[in-house]
RNA sequence: GGGGGUGUAGCUCAGUGGUAGAGCACCGGCCUUUUAAGCCGUAGGUCCUGGGUUCGAGUCCCAGCACCCUCACCA
């Protein structure tokens, strides 16, 4: 069959030799390991010399990342979730076990018991006296260099991506202790978690197509959620008076740098508070997930960056060093980590710096939309002659629906630094309360980063017969794409009565975007949605039935 | 859906209409302090798929597929 088949055929016949020698090839429980980063920490304190052994046990796993096997002496690089560690295996200290570091292969699982000590050339080595084989490994890893860099690849294999590339894993750890952050922060600040349905039988809370799917035995069509939001403001009707959830929602709508089918929002509802509550909700959940992540990363990431210009200024020239310096964004991360030293929240994206230190300026949706847009939002024939200008269509669409496209055309993309934009138009905002001076504005926000939505926050509309009403109003020219979908039972549950209220959704994937710098979302969910890869004979079949 | 780009060995990538290339990985040999180990010798290919032009196509043209970027839609 193929060269695949090649590998895989030298690999079995290596863990057959394993069996060969009573050697399990794929391992048991092996307790107390240490992470190789506790092996560097522990080993700091003993001054070791090149050259020089200590008396310091230690077990270690992890992948074989290099392999380098000369005689009766080899050195693999050990690579763990924290790191890479030298293990030093020779022929006279390990006697017979030797003959099964010839079966060995890069991308092995293994464990090791050994000393601690230095080679002459000073690197930090497991001296090993006991292997221990935990997983043979039948495919060849990566080239060991460069990694995987074939992106559908990366996507379709995440998992040889996060082996063969530590910085894909080091975004996936950030993402997780910024949620962790943010959990903290919410139930500190007395909120409670919760889960509620993703199978929805009416969707709601969002503008945005649904999937759709099937119950069997209840025989009903139902949908994937496109937002928890009515659930959650039936939990303040029932009296949890601050809550939240971090909810998965599905949106069938286009995949892009920016969108993914389903993604993650952490969404919360606060009793007796409005929306400029939010707007701290906002600045402070960001604060917390940028301290408990990016505030260490970036400096890492500037030492990284300063170490590879300099090994290339030296080793290929100034001009090789300016365009790695460049293309990595030196600059930004020189000038954002000297921010992080002033207690400022400094972050890198796109090669911009931001600054996510609080107070975010609050600027007027109408200002905003005068100053790019060169006219007044409530002078509708101006905005429908900018609108034609910018090639949007404007038939079939009420002044709202007209207004917000120009604002999304001219005004979003020019928000970098973070910023709230307060106050839309009511017409669009079917579940937010109106401004008290000026019934045509809705109490809305959303928050903006980079050009990109971050957030979107109401002081919640909790009047029943309003509610009803705007449900029941088809706003013109959002087609299904809507907020308003009947949803009776909800309104009943704002009869009971609903306390006044400040809600906000933020979206999670996007912010670890931002604090990670990553450019695309699909760099920050673990298994994107791609199109399935089909095989030689389905396709066949496919194309038999076209 | 529109525009642009990419697709060649397991991986990372060169390739100028005339016998398919490199580095790493693999296989064999030497090697007890290596650092992307080194040296020597092998093996490995549906050049994304299908048409077309041509004496001859990895290369030029057309169509399709997948992925990336971008615009539109959306968060």
């Amino acid at each position: 069959m193929g060269e695949e088949d090649r590998f895989k055929t030298q690999r079995i016949a290596k863990r057959d030799a394993l069996v060969q020698m009573g050697i399990d090839p794929y391992g048991h429980r092996f307790p107390d390991v240490w992470a190789t980063e506790a092996v560097r920490s522990a080993s700091e304190p003993l001054q070791l010399e090149p050259g020089q052994r200590s008396e310091l046990r230690a077990r270690v796993a992890g992948r074989i990342a290099l392999l380098r096997v000369m005689g009766k002496l080899a050195f693999l690089t050990i690579r763990d979730g924290t790191g890479d560690l030298q293990f030093g295996l020779s022929k006279s200290e390990l006697g017979e076990t030797w003959a099964a570091v010839k079966q060995l292969d890069l991308g092995d699982v293994i464990g090791a018991d050994g000393v601690v000590g230095r080679t002459r050339t000073g690197e930090l080595t497991l001296w090993v006296d006991r292997l221990t084989v935990l997983a043979k490994s039948l495919r060849p890893p990566p080239e060991k260099w460069h990694g995987l860099t074939d992106v559908d690849l990366r996507y379709r294999q995440r998992y040889v991506d996060l082996f063969a590339n530590p910085d894909v894993r080091d975004v996936f750890r950030q993402r997780s202790t910024m949620i962790q952050a943010i959990r903290t922060y919410l139930v500190d600040e007395g909120y409670c978690e919760v889960e509620t349905p993703v199978l929805q039988p009416i969707y709601g809370g969002a503008a945005a197509r649904p999937f759709t799917t099937h119950h069997n035995t209840l025989d009903i069509d139902l949908f994937l959620r496109i937002s928890p939001e009515l659930y959650l403001k039936r939990l303040l009707v029932g009296g949890i008076e601050r809550v939240f959830e971090v909810s998965r929602n599905f949106r069938n709508e286009g995949i892009s740098t920016r969108h993914n089918p389903e993604f993650t929002m952490v969404e919360l509802y606060e009793a007796y508070a409005d929306y400029e509550v939010m707007m701290e909700r906002v600045e402070q959940m960001v604060s917390a997930a940028f301290h408990a992540s990016t505030e260490t990363v970036i400096p890492r990431r500037l030492a990284k960056i300063e170490f590879e210009v300099d090994r290339l200024d030296k080793e290929q020239g100034a001009e090789a060093a300016t365009a790695f310096a460049k293309e990595h964004h030196l600059e930004a991360y020189r000038q954002a980590t000297s921010g992080i030293k002033e207690g400022r929240l400094t972050g890198v994206f796109n090669g911009e710096v931001l600054d996510f230190t609080p107070p975010w300026p609050r600027l007027r949706y109408a200002a905003l939309f005068h100053e790019h847009a060169g006219v007044d939002m409530t002078d509708i024939d101006g905005v429908r002659h900018k609108a034609r200008e910018l090639d949007i269509e404007c038939s079939g669409k009420e002044d709202a629906v007209l207004v917000n496209d120009v604002f999304e055309a001219v005004v979003e993309r020019r928000l970098i630094q973070p910023v709230f934009v307060c106050d839309y138009p009511a017409a669009i905002c079917p579940l937010t309360r109106r401004h008290p001076e000026d019934s045509s504005l809705a109490l809305r926000f959303e928050a903006f980063v980079s050009g990109m939505e971050l957030g979107n926050a109401y002081t919640e509309l909790n009047d029943p017969e309003v509610q009803e009403a705007n449900l029941r109003r088809k706003v013109v020219g959002e087609g299904d794409e809507t907020m308003a979908v009947m949803d009776e039972d909800f309104v009943t549950a704002l009869e009971y009565g609903m306390p006044p209220a400040g809600g906000l959704g933020v979206g999670i994937d996007r912010l670890v975007m931002l604090l990670t710098d990553s450019p695309s979302i699909r760099d920050v969910i673990l298994f994107p949605l791609q199109r399935p890869k089909v095989t030689g004979a389905i396709d066949g079949f496919i194309e038999g039935k076209e």
